[in-house]
DNA sequence: GTCTATACGGTGATAGAC
DNA sequence: GTCTATCACCGTATAGAC
């Protein structure tokens, strides 16, 4: 793999597990077996920049990570089980979740920096995307499908910094046994 | 006002909005006008303990202001609803949420520090509870209330986390109109 | 209890050889 | 494109006077 690739994977893993600020330049450098030259060669502004490349990266994967396992369920109630087991194996193997949470560089950073910001919004945008494009499918008007498919983003992610707290799976558990019950009773 | 309170209140505010490391001890000390050697003084154990100390304030605060929002109002719905009422209002004068959340300090922190982990965890458990005990008294089930609590709880926080990457009300506000939905139709 | 001055490590970033 | 050496700065923490 090219060295930028490697730079952009290795970073995005130690971002979503430990944050921005926790995180140095010189961890990401050597985790990757990368030079300091080599990291300001390929982004010049710095750490900034590779964050931000981070997340342009990271909204591709999880957009089609999730288109994925949409297009393998019929209803939105299914697919977010699915989704949300994912999620659940995810943190039962690395004790953290990486890959669909980025919820450290938001709070970190949407007060601190605007294109992060920017970034993480499109990435939240994405998301809710999908889910509401699953809601009309499944016969949903307009705007409930909307304001649905932020409460599932919503939940899901408030579950996932219940998950960090209280070192278990328990909350994303619950609140999958949960959401169905809200998707049939509308 | 005694210099340890001081502190702690001003530490709260920026750790809040800020994020732990984002946070200097030479910022909290400029905000509140205290000598580095009188943090030290009452803070041994430095940044840390500090932190520490101001998840438990925190803790203290949180649970007298949820709880008088809740023992004001009938049931769990019209609770439930002031309470985000009260989110969108410090998020409208604020443009941060202060006093409520402490996301950043979990996602930071959680998986670097046992004791910060623990005092996070406290604080959600109290939110929790009295969600619980509430939703007890509207006539739900033992294990229904403890989950709508739970769910209650991931909702709000990852619509604050919304909010801020969004920098907009809207996601709190569209929870405050489907959560009412859940809460009828169990 | 509070102050100032200082120590020391690590930070992001740069320069220049190869 | 990648390396090493070095930079200035800021972080937390400490020491000792008052």
């Amino acid at each position: 793999m090219d060295t930028k690739s490697l730079l952009i994977e290795t970073a995005t893993i130690l971002f979503q597990e430990k944050g921005y600020k926790t995180v140095g330049l010189n961890e990401i450098l050597k985790a990757s077996n990368v030079s300091k030259g080599a990291l300001y060669h390929h982004f010049p502004d710095g750490k900034e920049e590779l964050l931000i490349t981070c997340l342009h990266a990271l909204k591709e994967d999880i957009t089609t990570d999730i288109e994925a396992i949409f297009s393998k369920h019929l209803t939105t109630k299914d697919a977010i089980i699915s989704t949300i087991d994912t999620l659940i194996n995810s943190f039962e193997k690395r004790g953290t979740i990486t890959g669909y949470t980025f919820s450290s560089i938001v709070s970190e950073m949407a007060t601190m920096s605007e294109p992060v910001r920017k970034a993480c919004s499109e990435l939240y945008e994405n998301i809710e995307r999908i889910y509401c494009a699953k809601l009309l499918s499944d016969g949903f008007s307009d705007e409930t499908a909307v304001s649905v498919s932020l409460l599932l983003t919503a939940s899901i992610e408030g579950a996932m910094m219940l998950c960090l707290t209280k070192q278990s799976t328990n909350p994303l558990k619950t609140i999958a046994e949960q959401l169905p019950n809200l998707l049939e009773k509308l």
